[in-house]
DNA sequence: AAATATAATGCATAAATTTGCAAAAATAAT
DNA sequence: ATTATTTTTGCAAATTTATGCATTATATTT
């Protein structure tokens, strides 16, 4: 089991390369010593939310959109990330403590990731209740929330 | 030969309905009284720049991005066609006449495109100039123009 | 208007991607 | 600790998408 390692490699690999099809990412994450097949790719892919877009000249390429996003955004994750201080579960709910003042940023941030496995959030002035949709599991979320805000799950307290 | 008629009308159905596959596209054409194989739909999807995303629940749906807009953009498109008086085509270039004052907003537009097939644009007052890419033909660029500013077709006078 | 060059398409086929199913691994529950 | 659940993966098969080639239709040139 290393999809935990392998979706944050393939983040990488995606906005620094340029990828159009699933082998050629298998074989880049051969290259750094991470082996699947490109069944499980194709199903990573799809978690991520990577879609496919033309190059503007005959061909296609793998595109994490949202990373793709303008310099302003990827500094706006950073930000959102240094301002959080802990994540705790309870109830099958996560709360996010952020620094005072920086919840309401952060939630905006979260729900706006388009993620398919939050049904929506409440922010308060430091923190944020995070609920997920039915029938997603702790595993699930604890995924999604590592793809919308990687590196934090070692912020992450279990109740 | 029916590809001039067929763009715009994949253009439509994509921005009205939840496509997820080339037979699903066909068969709504179909319905709409045009006919052609899921090969030429392959060769349209990427020459109109139309993305493969997931959809969060899943599957994937094709998506024209840039159509996908906000309202504010589709407005923005309407605005510079009806801005836009004259185009003619010389010199292999492309002269682009709007009313005075809109020519630098149009270029911008234009530039903005995303388009492969145009290598720049240099606007004045109420001209601008549309420079194609080397190799690219007359018939290309037309239907270049067909994608990023439909219906000015019939506003082009050939020099 | 002929002749020549380009572009559009279908067909069949190749290539790429997705998915059902079963086994292995990891997590949660008792 | 064991047992029961859920998740992850590979494999092979199914589905979907892309493409080489030949043909027909359009456009350009002479």
């Amino acid at each position: 089991m290393q999809k935990a390692k392998r979706l944050p490699v393939i983040e990488k690999i995606l906005t620094e390369t340029f990828i159009s099809s699933q082998d050629e990412l298998l074989r880049k994450l051969k290259a750094k010593g991470i082996s699947c097949t490109q069944a499980t790719l194709s199903r990573d892919l799809r978690q991520l939310g990577v879609s496919r877009v033309p190059d503007g000249g005959g061909g296609y390429r793998y595109s994490l959109v949202e990373k793709n996003a303008s310099p302003a955004e990827r500094e706006t994750k950073l930000h959102i990330i240094s301002v959080i201080s802990e994540i705790v579960e309870a109830k099958g709910l996560l709360l996010v403590k952020t620094i005072p003042g920086n919840a309401n940023a952060t939630a905006f941030y979260i729900d706006n990731a388009g993620r398919n496995e939050i049904a929506g959030t409440v922010a308060g002035d430091d923190t944020i209740l995070v609920i997920p949709r039915d029938g997603i599991s702790r595993k699930q979320l604890h995924t999604c929330l590592e793809i919308i805000l990687p590196g934090l799950h070692e912020r992450l307290k279990k109740s």
